[in-house]
Order: C-alpha cells, then sequence, then structure tokens
DNA sequence: CTGAAAGCGCTTACAG
DNA sequence: CTGAAAGCGCTTACAG
C-alpha cells in the first residue's frame, strides 16, 4: 500500500504538506498541490481510512440494528425496502452502512461495545425487541440513534403513520356500507397499539360498537396463525362483513380460510391487508391495502441520523411521521 | 474512551503488558493479567477497531456488493434471503458485514478504492451487472472475491444449480403428461443461460422437439413482461399445455393472462414458478416452484470467502453448487 | 515475566 | 507557503 510518506518523499515535499495538499487546504502553493496530487494518482494512493479515524475520530460509519425474533429483518419485505432507502440516502451523502450484532472475533460483547468498538457514529434500530436490555443500553447511550416504527425515549424517531392510515381505512371500509368489521391484528408492539388504536376510534367516531369478538391476535407475516384466527370469526354467530389484517403476506391466511369455508371475496366477505407490497396487488382477489411509503421512511430514518450526528448540540427528537396510502381494491366489495 | 494507557496507568505496568495480558499472550503473570482484566472491566475499556486495524493490517469486514439495475438488491426476495444468512454466518465467525459503494464524503470514487480504502478483506458480489468496468477490477484484484451465481474467473463462487434444477422440473412436467412445455425466461444472464440449457438439453433428452415460438424472453420478477408474454403464447396456433416462468413473482403476471383469457389453471393450462418464495404456495393455483436453497447459498457463500481470506496462498476456486428442491404443486396438472 | 521503543498512516497545531 | 513534531491507540520484536 502507498502512503502519505512515499508520496512525499516521491515529490521532495514533507508529509505534512502532502496531507495538506490532499485535503485541499489552501496554506500550500497551487504548484505543489498539482505535483501531490498527480503524483498519487500516478502512485495510485489511497488514504488509509484507519489511520485517519484514529486521528481524526470520525469513520462516516451508521450502524444498522436489523434483527428479530425469528432472525428474519432482511427478509421482511417491509424493512428490507426500508433498509434500502437508508441504505441509498446514507451513501449519497457519503456514510457507510455496517449491521451491528454481538460478536468480536470469538467473543460475546454488547451491542454498544461493538458500536464503540468498530466506531460507529450512529445506529438504526428496526425490527427489534425494544426491550432486549442490550437495545435499551444502546438507545440511553451517547451513540445517536434513530429508531423506525417505535419511540425510544431521547433518541430521533420515524413513524409510519399507522394510526391515522388504519383510521382511513376503516373509514373507507365504513363508506363501501361496512358496519361488522373485524380486525386480527398483529402481536403487541408500538406498531400494533397504534393500529389498534385506529381502528377502535374511527369506530367510535362512526358510532360502531367496538366488538371484543371481532378483535384477535395473530402474527405478522405468519398466514398460518391468520388462518386459525379467520377461522373462529367465520364461526361466530354474527360474523364481520369485513376482516382487516395484520399485512399482505398474512392476508394469504384469511383468503385460504374463507375460500375452504365455500366463501367468496368480496361478495361474501371483505379483507383489506396491510403493507402495500407489491403482490399484493396481483393476487386474486386485488387486495385493497395501505401502501406505508417505505422509501421516504428510510431516507427519512437516514437523513434525521445524520444530522443528529452532525448536530450533537441540538439533534432533532420529535417523530418524523411518514404518511402512507390507501390502496382500494376489489377486496373489499360494496355492501 | 478509556484506552489501554489509562489501563496501565492504574494497574502501575506498562502499556506494552496490558496489551499483551488482553491479548492472552502467556508470558504474563497470572496475578498481572487478573489486575488487568479486573481494571479493564471497571474502567468500561473498549479496544479501538482502527488503531489495531492500522497496526495488524487486519479489520475483520467483509464487504457486499449487491446493486442491480433496477437499483433494488436488498428488496429482491431471492438475494435478501441469501444475504441474511451470508450475514449470520460471517458474523458467526467473527466477521464484520458493510457495504460497498462508489462514494468517499462528496467525491466518487472506484469500487476497488472504496475496499482498499476502508481496509474491507473479501467482498461478495450478486446481484450486479457483471460486465460494470468497475466491477470486473474489483474481481480481478488481490482483494478475494465470491460471487453468487456468476463466475469470475481466478473467484471462488457459489452456485445455485439452475441447469439440473430445471431439467428435474421439465422431467417433471413431462412425467405429467405435458408435451408442449414453453419456457419464458428472464433476460440474458449466467443464470438464464443455466436454465435455458437445462430447458432444451431435457427436451431433447425426453425426444421433444425444442421450438423457438416457445421460448420467450420477459424480465425477472416482472408480473407486467410476463404478462404479455404469456399472452403470446395463450396466441399461438398450437399453443403450450404448460408455461415454465422466470420466477414465482413473474408467475402472478402469467396467471392474469390466463384468467383473462378464461381459461384455468390447471384445468386448462398448467404452469410453474422458479425461487420458491414462500408465497408462491400461499396463492391460489398453488405454484409448482423450485426452490432454491438460499439459507445454503449465503451461508456457503460467506464460508468461502473467509477461507480464501485465510488462506491466500491456497485459495478455494472450484464453483460450489447448491441444489434446489422441486415444489410439486397443483398449478401443474395431469395431461 | 516486564517494559522501552518503534511504528502502523494519518492530521494538526505550531514555528519559521 | 513549508516542515518538524507530537500524537491518535494499539501491537510486537527486542532487551533485560
Amino acid at each position: 500500500m502507498v502512503s502519505i510518506r512515499d508520496i512525499s518523499i516521491k515529490c521532495g515535499v514533507s508529509v505534512s504538506t502532502v496531507s495538506k495538499a490532499l485535503n485541499g487546504y489552501k496554506d500550500v502553493s497551487e504548484e505543489t498541490r498539482r505535483l501531490v496530487l498527480k503524483t498519487a494518482k500516478e502512485l495510485g494512493y489511497v488514504p488509509n481510512a484507519h489511520a485517519r479515524a484514529l486521528k481524526t475520530n470520525r469513520t462516516f460509519t451508521l450502524g444498522i440494528l436489523f434483527v428479530d425474533d425469528q432472525n428474519n429483518g432482511l427478509t421482511h419485505l417491509y424493512f428490507s425496502h426500508v433498509l434500502n432507502s437508508f441504505k441509498s440516502e446514507a451513501e449519497e451523502n457519503g456514510y457507510n452502512i455496517t449491521f451491528i450484532h454481538k460478536r468480536w472475533g470469538k467473543q460475546i460483547i454488547t451491542l454498544l461495545q461493538n458500536c464503540k468498538f468498530r466506531g460507529i457514529e450512529g445506529v438504526c434500530i428496526a425490527c427489534v425487541e425494544p426491550n432486549d436490555p442490550e437495545v435499551q443500553e444502546l438507545a440511553k447511550s451517547d451513540v445517536p440513534v434513530v429508531s423506525i416504527d417505535y419511540i425510544f425515549p431521547g433518541c430521533g424517531c420515524v413513524l409510519s403513520d399507522n394510526r391515522n392510515d388504519m383510521a382511513e381505512l376503516v373509514r373507507y371500509v365504513y363508506s363501501m356500507g361496512h358496519r361488522k368489521i373485524a380486525f386480527i391484528h398483529g402481536t403487541d408492539s408500538y406498531v400494533t397499539q397504534q393500529r389498534i388504536e385506529g381502528y377502535v376510534s374511527t369506530l367510535r367516531e362512526l358510532g360502531l360498537e367496538v366488538r371484543q369478538e371481532y378483535m384477535l391476535e395473530s402474527l405478522y407475516t405468519n398466514p398460518y396463525t391468520t388462518k386459525k384466527a379467520t377461522e373462529k370469526l367465520l364461526q361466530l354467530e354474527d360474523r364481520p362483513t369485513c376482516i382487516l389484517l395484520p399485512d399482505d403476506v398474512s392476508a394469504f391466511g384469511a383468503i385460504e380460510a374463507i375460500q375452504e369455508a365455500g366463501l367468496k371475496i368480496p361478495d361474501d366477505i371483505s379483507i383489506a391487508g396491510y403493507d402495500g407490497v407489491i403482490y399484493s396487488r396481483l393476487i386474486s382477489p386485488r387486495l385493497t391495502t395501505v401502501r406505508q411509503d417505505t422509501d421516504k421512511i428510510g431516507r427519512e430514518a437516514a437523513k434525521l441520523l445524520i444530522y443528529n450526528i452532525e448536530h450533537p448540540q441540538n439533534p432533532k427528537l420529535e417523530p418524523i411521521i411518514v404518511k402512507g396510502e390507501l390502496l382500494t381494491n376489489q377486496s373489499v366489495g360494496l355492501v
């Protein structure tokens, strides 16, 4: 590897001068600068990020914490889209992306230690169990953190507007004539709570009764559990005319249960998904769903994190709320 | 940040001794070692990876190059699964994962420079345009490279067994009585070539004619182009009884075209996908498809890359071929 | 078993 | 405008 030293020898100037020329300081003569730059190019010089980091304490590296119970953060449709745009935005701003984990060689270390050790300047937390003590420790540390779809006190966050988007969905379903609207929601989380609030408050607002037997829980992105929940709803004496589901993938389970019960969508019963992944509009029946704006969510998260890294004195901590879009389709019929 | 220096002062020993104690060298007395370790813990010492990298020239960091034309490597179902297992395997071996890109601050640099600069020890190339000169430069450089589903001369690679898996699929379709088997394949690539070879050679092996009008091209994971191609096939005078598609997502386009033509799957015509993403088994009609073993592909790629990094003298360069699994289902009917 | 010293590649006051 | 010097935090021959 050619170093600044090699350039200095070849050019007959000091390493200080080479460094200054390379970094665009003004107190270097135009002539010297040109010579240094030319020589650097000839020699194929590449600066050493570690030496620089050691000296300047800056790494321009953002960490991603992206693990969930099923260890499938990256294959999660929603989060992989968010990560994709987070990555683009970060790279466009000259930052690198890396993953945070608990290993250091053969040892297990904490997530915070991993960040410190590697000089990670800020972390985006998504798709993790927020009550994990190590995640808490990280969120409370001096490392800037931005979370997605969850609020850590004292940290920036970007939230998909679940409460209002859900409300809009319920209002739409109501406008189609439905009065018996069930909601199979995911397991407890900030997102789930927001959606339940949106669901419950809108029913009340519309003068509809909130019926406990119409609110069931299943796992996110797991059609098998949704199928079971749907079967329960179908067996009710006074069964719903529309079922709202945790997400588009789990909607497959509902479709299956409904078909096996000999019912047709939307003639006999309506359903709606959530997420708006492309496939939901391809399957038959085409799903009414809420498209979350993953591109914006990821980009806003990256911008916010970088801002907070570069403005440690007055970081932005107010939640950034990103509106989704209602995609109406044939799976919700007129009653 | 507490450094080795702080520990040495607190313990009254030299930094050399602290370093040795911390790194488990044997030439340190048991007593000193214990004192150092205890003090390090008390002080909350975290080593500095950059200082170490500067000295040892090792970063334990693997790069991922994961961009394609549509800039959606991460949201690509197949590749996001591969990445997920690559990441798990790498981390279990004490390596970090980061993404390679072309930026350095405000400057644009080459992919190779990005690797050199950041001390990346090896790169996994997947889901990129292999003819990109910068990718070529990287593959030819002294940075160890492992590619997925593509062969760079002189580099390790992991290949999904497209040729044989495709052959198996064709044989299965044949065994169901089909003799007019069309293949809508993706755009030209190593993977596409392998699948076409598997398709053509198996037809010949089975004594079937290879008909040009049964071989059409569409984009991968793009149902709109597949729909168009399927429509063409349906308009043929002597139309196929089974259509093989580029992947499960694009199969949605075929399903739509077939339904719009008033035909039923599998009664009137059969179809098969490729990839075996979970959703393909959920939609109706349930897709016959080939599940690629993404978990194994990712893990083998990580193992291979790490092996080649740690054995620069005799790296493993023979392709590792990972067999897929035929998933038969109702979308292919008996003729 | 312990420690002084050199050095990895860079940046940055500071003196001239 | 230029350069000598110190130092970021660590590791590692080498001498004792």
